[in-house]
DNA sequence: TGCCCGTTAGTCATAATATGACTATACATA
DNA sequence: TATGTATAGTCATATTATGACTAACGGGCA
């Protein structure tokens, strides 16, 4: 029996955010996704996911078939809509992960949890090209911001952005000050 | 055909450096994990997660079987031992979690990015609930570290919840802001 | 003394996600 | 005309998440 309360993730919640603005198929849903640079908070590398997480979400009654096309000879494709429990059940999923951070794990903070398996000497060299990386990123962000602004893009539209450099910046600092102490003796350790 | 590079993951490694000290069953990793307050970086709320990739690296070969043992009648519990091929994989998984940036998708962001589908009104409550939630989760690291501080732990076997703390301050900090340009209107939109 | 409950130790089954290989049409262009 | 690229999707397998279930042992209490 499967559990009454529909298993959210952050696809699911895109696709059914793009299904708000107007019934589409899937392939236009990975288009939209890639050209509004969405592709940074859902994972879309897969392409398999979206017709996988789609098929859920028409079994679970989130959304339902809107036509089935066939243009010409190309390729069938099905176009969806969104149902009210779809709409019903993407609010709720919002306000849950808007307000309730959620338990996650990322493999940062587990590598961490391992540095008694290394020297001091590697994890410094390790650090430092994780740095270089942060700031690589950085950099790219910017440019990115660089150009949403010239287009001006309304800024709600990009908000997860923001974040998400807070975020790398954050981890930047606190591995630099680790570096530091690593450098200086601050943290050190046998093995 | 499986690929040559085998899969990495947060438990995977928990696991391969837990059999680094010493050979033992996968019930006492478990308990390790948990008393050692590795739960906080890998996922056994499910436990049933622990068999399966024990299993997987088994079947790599990057542990095997030390023994089988059948204390009294209890339920026969299988030790497991690391091999060279899983300290070596061990060591390059660790490096590259170390220095590269991996791409993961937390949901708050991807909830970010579907602020457009609220009102102003509602984020800034919801948002406000999630500082009240940060604030806890902040005093709740503190407590841990001051025990973890008063049992004269080393700095190097904890090191993780001091970025785990740097990210959630950050978190706290950057949504902080963005209430505050709800309610003094410099973010803002309709619908 | 007998029973129940928590701890120890693990299995079975299913859902969901990740990942790669594959099919097939249409259109542009070298 | 051949060839690649964009469109649109399916099939198959691996991995992870999640919940239900089995079973033995030891301690406490009615």
């Amino acid at each position: 029996m499967p559990p009454r309360t529909h298993k959210r993730s952050p696809l699911a919640v895109q696709l059914l955010l793009l299904l708000l603005e107007e019934p589409m198929h899937a392939y236009r849903m990975q288009q939209l996704i890639r050209e509004r640079h969405k592709d940074t908070v859902v994972n879309i590398a897969q392409r398999n996911s979206v017709y996988q997480t789609l098929d859920r979400l028409l079994r679970d009654g989130l959304i339902e078939v809107h036509e089935t096309e066939q243009t010409g000879n190309r390729p069938r494709s099905t176009t969806y809509r969104i149902t009210d429990e779809g709409r019903e059940t993407l609010l709720s999923w919002l306000r849950t992960m808007l307000s309730t951070p959620a338990r996650e794990f990322p493999e940062f903070p587990a590598a961490l949890a391992s540095l008694p398996a290394l020297t001091p000497e590697s994890v410094r060299e390790l650090l430092d090209g994780r740095v270089a990386k942060l700031r690589r990123t950085l950099a790219r962000m910017d440019d990115e911001k660089r150009l949403t602004d010239g287009m001006g893009l309304h800024r709600v539209f990009t908000i997860e952005d923001e974040y998400r450099r807070a975020m790398v910046e954050a981890e930047l600092a606190w591995v630099m000050a680790v570096i530091a102490d690593l450098v200086e003796g601050r943290l050190t350790w046998h093995r």
